[in-house]
RNA sequence: GGCCCCAUAGUCUAGUGGUUAGGACUCCGCUCUUUCAAGGCGGCAGCACGGGUUCGAAUCCCGUUGGGGCUACCA
């Protein structure tokens, strides 16, 4: 049995959403499970929209996942190059033997020409193929047309007779009728190949034993087949994903406002997170468990489990597991993938001390519990880095606009200022100290003082996050509290 | 329009002829607590529809409906 290789063959598009990372993550998963090989192979056949950045996008966000690759343009391999405009003389060799062997033809006409037929065809109800106008010119009739000064392309003689059988390990045998295709172009006027040669010629050049991709290839596979049929090819395995839908059901695209990957990093996604959330888009591991380290993805994973039905990525879910993973992080690390949020966000230094870097550990281990994503700690949390916080409209209703309010600010600012050891068992002596002494409730001088030092109306235990800000800094922000809500600062914003 | 794929709650899914149809997210209660967007407990909600096959169908077949994909000198 020879060696499983398999291939993530991207467009670069500039453009790398959760659909395109579905269906490396999948072929990585299958390469990892059988021991093969995966590789990347970037398919930038379309130069009308080829950017260069584009390829840096997609080794981002592989590498992003934790998605490493065997061969590729960056390392190379065996089969390379791994780039198609690098490989043109390949395709070009190709289809001269096809042409050679009266399996392809030169066609004169323009895309123009092309599109008015089409257009004719549908407006006559009839199906909107390709005529095979130029399929038997002969050779006069090129030398004329050439003369005329028209360009040609390449199109491949299809077999309309018959039909072609796919054989899908996900999508099982699929049937597709020989007299519904017409020639297609596989090379353009431009020497380019287009997708379905290149594809057909790359994937058996990189001797890739398993085509695992979006369901979208199914229809194509019907020409794939008969393209490598054409040119002595043995075909590999299709496996064909289904494809991961937006909030609307329909294929996730930018235009229609899909989130690329970076996105999700930014929002303050964990890569491992979403490992495992996109695992489980179109394949589960039979038992009823969710959350799986990577190792155990891919020890369990096969693609005889792969659903052939659709999913819609589900971000609350996502957000779910996501805050899963950050609770069982281990402190340190969750301040480590904090840390460039806050830098970003100008409340941290970049080069932290050990110190502060412990001090930032210890408010990671108070939070990690509720966290979901990483930029809580820019946003609800950003009054542990910061004074500069807004007091949110729930803190302002239900305790900062009170009458008693900057009076017990003042006389807990007070109490809190003359402690003389700062640690969360002093602290809550000292408010529960002047709750008592006011006979009120704990929680009366509890939640104002939250409020007051945080702005909202939740978070961890307030003690314990008191301990962890300065004292002359709570302090000050109690007594400055208390004299905007004195001053009638802090009323409700009206609603509406 | 034609061809193909898909169909278990709002969402992700388990299920491969006999189950009280299981789990997860969301949502809703209750509970603990100084708060909840944290924890614990509980609840609502599903086999798209119609025909077959069978002693028996979520499961097999056909049709309908719905959704999606393809139908490019894009991939």
């Amino acid at each position: 049995m020879s060696e499983v290789r398999v291939r993530f063959a991207p467009a670069p598009t500039g453009f790398m959403h959760i659909g395109n990372l579905h269906t490396a993550l999948f072929n990585w998963l299958f390469a990892r499970n059988q021991g093969g090989k995966f590789v990347l192979r970037i398919e930038d056949t379309d130069e009308v929209r080829f950017t260069p950045e584009a390829v840096n996008v997609i080794y981002e966000g592989l590498r992003w996942l934790g998605l490493d690759w065997d061969e590729g343009p960056d390392i190379g391999g065996p089969y390379g190059p791994y780039i198609q405009s690098e490989r043109l003389e390949l395709y070009q060799s190709k289809v001269q033997e096809l042409l050679a062997a009266g399996k392809a033809y030169e066609c004169f006409c323009t895309p123009q020409e092309l599109e008015e037929r089409r257009q004719m065809m549908r407006a006559r109800g009839l199906p909107p193929r390709y005529d095979g106008r130029c399929a038997n010119l002969t050779e006069q009739e090129r030398e004329r047309l050439r003369a005329e000064g028209r360009t040609s392309c390449i199109r491949f003689r299809v077999k309309q007779t018959g039909k072609t059988v796919i054989k899908d390990i996900i999508q099982g045998e699929v049937v597709y009728d020989n007299s519904l295709i017409a020639d297609s172009i596989i090379q353009k006027t431009s020497g380019f190949p287009t997708y379905h040669l290149a594809c057909v010629i790359d994937d058996a050049a990189m001797k890739i034993t398993h085509v695992i991709r979006a369901v979208e290839h199914l229809p194509n596979t019907q020409l794939h087949l008969q393209l490598q049929e054409a040119l002595g090819i043995e075909p590999p395995q299709y496996a064909h994903l289904p494809l991961v839908l937006g909030p609307d059901r329909t294929k996730l695209s930018k235009r229609h406002g899909a989130v690329s990957v970076v996105e999700y990093a930014k929002m303050g996604y964990l890569p491992e997170a979403m490992f495992n959330f996109l695992a489980l888009l179109g394949w589960a591991p039979g038992d009823e468990q969710e959350i799986l380290p990577p190792q155990e993805i891919i020890k369990r994973f096969s693609l005889q489990a792969c659903s052939a039905s659709p999913s819609v990525f589900d971000m609350q879910k996502a957000e779910w597991m996501n805050g899963e993973y950050i609770k069982a992080m281990a402190p340190e690390e969750l301040a480590r993938r904090v840390l460039p949020f806050l830098v970003e966000a100008g409340l941290f230094e970049a080069d932290p001390s050990p110190e502060r870097m412990a001090w930032l550990v210890r408010v990671c281990e108070l939070m990690r519990e509720r966290v979901k994503r990483l930029t809580v700690f820019t946003t609800w949390a950003r009054y542990f880095f910061t004074d500069e916080y807004e007091y949110e409209q729930r803190a302002r209703q239900k305790w900062l606009n009170r009458e008693d309010t900057p009076q017990k600010l003042e006389m807990l600012a007070e109490r809190l200022q003359k402690l003389q050891r700062w640690d969360a068992e002093s602290i809550e002596e000292a408010v529960r100290g002047l709750a008592a002494e006011l006979g009120v409730g704990a929680g009366q001088v509890i939640h104002p003082c939250r409020a007051a030092v945080t702005g909202t109306t939740i978070g961890p235990s307030l003690f314990h996050l008191l301990e962890l800000l300065e004292q002359s800094d709570v302090v000050s922000r109690l007594r400055r509290t208390a004299a905007l809500a004195a001053g009638g600062q802090l009323r409700p914003a009206q609603e509406g």
